[in-house]
DNA sequence: ATGTAGACTCTAGTCGACA
DNA sequence: ATGTCGACTAGAGTCTACA
């Protein structure tokens, strides 16, 4: 069980979801664009203040991206 | 909202359920006694891999560190 | 629109010491 | 047992560029 692969698969459900691309979903959270492309591949250990940021972005609680 | 005061608290307040000692928790995270402190008192900006680490030291699940 | 690579800055996380 | 300080190294997060 690797935390970042399973974040990483959450952000980019729930992203897709809303129909939403990287590039806006990074402008929405104020992140750069290739960071999130890395995120989504499991490759980056975010931050709280990073998670947070892309839950609001994408209306979500925070709680929706750690429920496995 | 502050999410690491948030966060923080979260931990102070399920780790003194339990009658865990930060020193205690530390040494069940694998992480450094000094930032456990930090931690709690909100001054840091903690990855996931390290809130996993502390989920796990204290036997609860992750979103329990995100229900406000 | 996405993935990756490289170079960069700032901070996460460690550690020793003292209150 | 906890808070804080200072110095340190590893890695978070940015940005440009190319496929």
């Amino acid at each position: 069980m690797d935390i970042k692969v399973a974040y990483g698969d959450k952000v980019k459900a729930i992203r897709k979801k809303q129909n939403v691309s990287q590039e806006k979903l990074a402008e929405l959270a104020d992140l750069d664009r290739t960071y999130i492309s890395d995120i989504e591949n499991g490759k980056r250990n975010v931050s709280i203040e990073t998670v947070f940021k892309i839950a609001n972005a994408l209306d979500k609680p925070m709680v929706s991206f750690f429920e496995f």
